[in-house]
DNA sequence: CGTGTCTTTGACAACGTTGTCATTTGTTAA
DNA sequence: TTAACAAATGACAACGTTGTCAAAGACACG
């Protein structure tokens, strides 16, 4: 590799002097700039993070930790928001994850720290508690879709109480009053905020929230679940009293509904409306017809939190915001008005 | 942050003697050890990476570059495959994506090698064809689900030829004789070599490939493409003569499929066997039935890559396989066997 | 021409680590 | 007891960069 030494000898000139032209010092004399410009190309000269790290500027290096074990692709929109973000700022990512392993996760701590990286971003991938295992770290920490279980980091968070609002309210508006709820595992939070969500839209419209209505779609321990949404989903529609409408707690659950309702001759949106959370566009826009859905905002939760991370340096040691994100209605063409 | 300076005055004793401890040299009295040990503890010292590899050791860190435009999120596991062939080795993984910009892509290399990463990964999100835009860059580079134009750089990419043998040969064994086939857009490298492994399913079944009963699922531009599969499989299943067996391009064109076939009445698998490709498991393990198809290796892609990476450091300059990972058949229930 | 000011350049140290080599301490054999 | 040797430890330089400060050169003014 080159260095600025090199570069000085074949110029002519000192070290500094060609550190100078590389970092846009304007103290230096236009005739000599261009002259060692040339000699910089020529050989090709990149200046080595390493050595300007050591010699005290800081990191241009965040650090992101994933406790992705899972195999849904849902939350790849917060790596790529935040590295949109990063990119503005010319810094780059450092990536690792857990797979969910405390111990892999206090030895990435002492990586991230070994490799001195200016912030840390710690994305889970469902809206959930984390308590950070002891990172002994100074920088700043920021979780992203999760939250510190006694709120000391800041946070950055899907609005999933607005969200399920969202879900009712539109249902609710388009004159649906029978409807039904296919949710997650209540061990998510989510699934709980999401309930809170449509209870309040429920009772703006003046409607009773009936549990009774509302059914799991999942089955099993987090790590290993069973997907019983079909048949969920087809015991609601044999009722006498079948609902007109089915919010559902992500797309992959209106994907089963959409089979249920087939396999029972319902046409959607004509004899049921769907909605479903998420927006992963591989579903919404696939299904036939498109799905209506609330969408979680993975790609400005990630972006957010770099952002955070980067002010974050400069707030004092109580800073510990928790940011709700909206997550906003993407109508399509399951929902259909009752007249 | 704590320097070895700092350990070696807490503890008494030199700088070199606490590396040594640290780096785990024997030629240390275990008494010294453990007493230093103790302070190395207590100031909680983790060593600085800038400055071991400014003292010439090899860097710890590997460079992904994607080209993630996409908002699939297909290939995430060539970075998770990537990621876990890294811990092994005690690596970490600097991760950007060029946006399929040609000047990002080029600024990235730069940032590649500022931070003197030891190898680079290219993975594109579909196989195809890539020219590594100018890297000047003298360490390892491994094209993952590409390849490079006149082959001069290792790569390791999906079989997709015998992927597609392995559709056809499923579909052909269980008697079908009468299969549609709805490809992904032409341009795509993985459709040509997918027919011909088609094409040599069925003369081994002595079965004529009839080009036209092959349709594409998608219509316009690879960055701006509708899906138009829900037609095609209609127009299909009108016909007296419908297929029995349709074979896709990918899960979600099954997923089409399946919405047009339950449009139709159509039974799967009994009136109609779909195999799709990917193993997409939000998409065919969601779907009911589940989606028979033959999976992307993606995780072992990505594993491959790293170890390719490491080991091509030790070859010369013309090492440039071509890797091809098999694409595995995954037997579920949307294919039926014909009596 | 001398003085003061501004511009341009360079010498040097320091960042934290480890390789090299020398020094000190401990151990064994004669 | 001493010489020879091994084990343990440390002094120092070097990696590539930039901040600090000093020096040299250019220029204007009286």
């Amino acid at each position: 590799m080159v260095t600025l030494r090199q570069v000085a000898e074949r110029a002519g000139v000192s070290i500094k002097t060609v550190s100078r032209i590389v970092n846009g010092d304007p103290a230096v004399n236009v005739k000599t700039r261009d002259f060692v410009q040339v000699h910089l190309q020529n050989l090709n000269y990149i200046p080595n993070q390493a050595a300007r790290q050591m010699r005290g500027a800081v990191s241009t290096v965040y650090g992101l930790m994933t406790d992705a074990v899972a195999t849904t692709p849902y939350s790849v929109d917060i790596v790529r928001g935040a590295q949109a973000a990063l990119i503005e700022k010319h810094q780059t990512l450092l990536i690792a994850s857990t797979d969910g392993d405390a111990a892999r996760e206090a030895e990435l701590w002492q990586t991230f720290r070994s490799h001195r990286v200016a912030g840390v971003i710690y994305a889970a991938m469902f809206h959930k508690a984390h308590e950070v295992g002891n990172p002994a770290y100074d920088q700043s920490i920021i979780l992203a879709n999760c939250f510190a279980p006694n709120n000391d980091r800041p946070s950055i968070l899907p609005d999933d109480e607005q969200g399920g609002y969202t879900q009712a309210k539109h249902v609710l508006k388009l004159g649906h009053r029978r409807i039904g709820v296919i949710t997650l595992s209540l061990d998510i939070v989510a699934t709980k905020l999401r309930r809170q969500g449509m209870q309040r839209a429920f009772n703006e419209a003046g409607v009773s929230y009936n549990l009774a209505n509302e059914r799991r779609g999942v089955v099993g321990l987090l790590d290993n679940q069973t997907l019983v949404i079909f048949e969920v989903a087809t015991e609601m529609f044999k009722s006498h009293n079948r609902p007109t409408a089915i919010i559902c707690g992500n797309d992959q659950i209106a994907m089963q509904v959409y089979s249920a309702a087939a396999s029972m001759g319902l046409i959607i949106p004509h004899d049921l409306s769907v909605i479903g959370f998420d927006d992963l566009k591989l579903i919404s826009e696939t299904l036939r017809p498109q799905l209506t859905t609330v969408a979680l905002p993975y790609y400005e939760i990630g972006h957010r939190a770099v952002e955070l991370s980067i002010s974050a340096r400069e707030q004092d040691e109580n800073f510990a915001p928790r940011i709700l994100i909206p997550c906003p209605l993407i109508e399509r063409k399951s929902c259909r008005k009752l007249s």
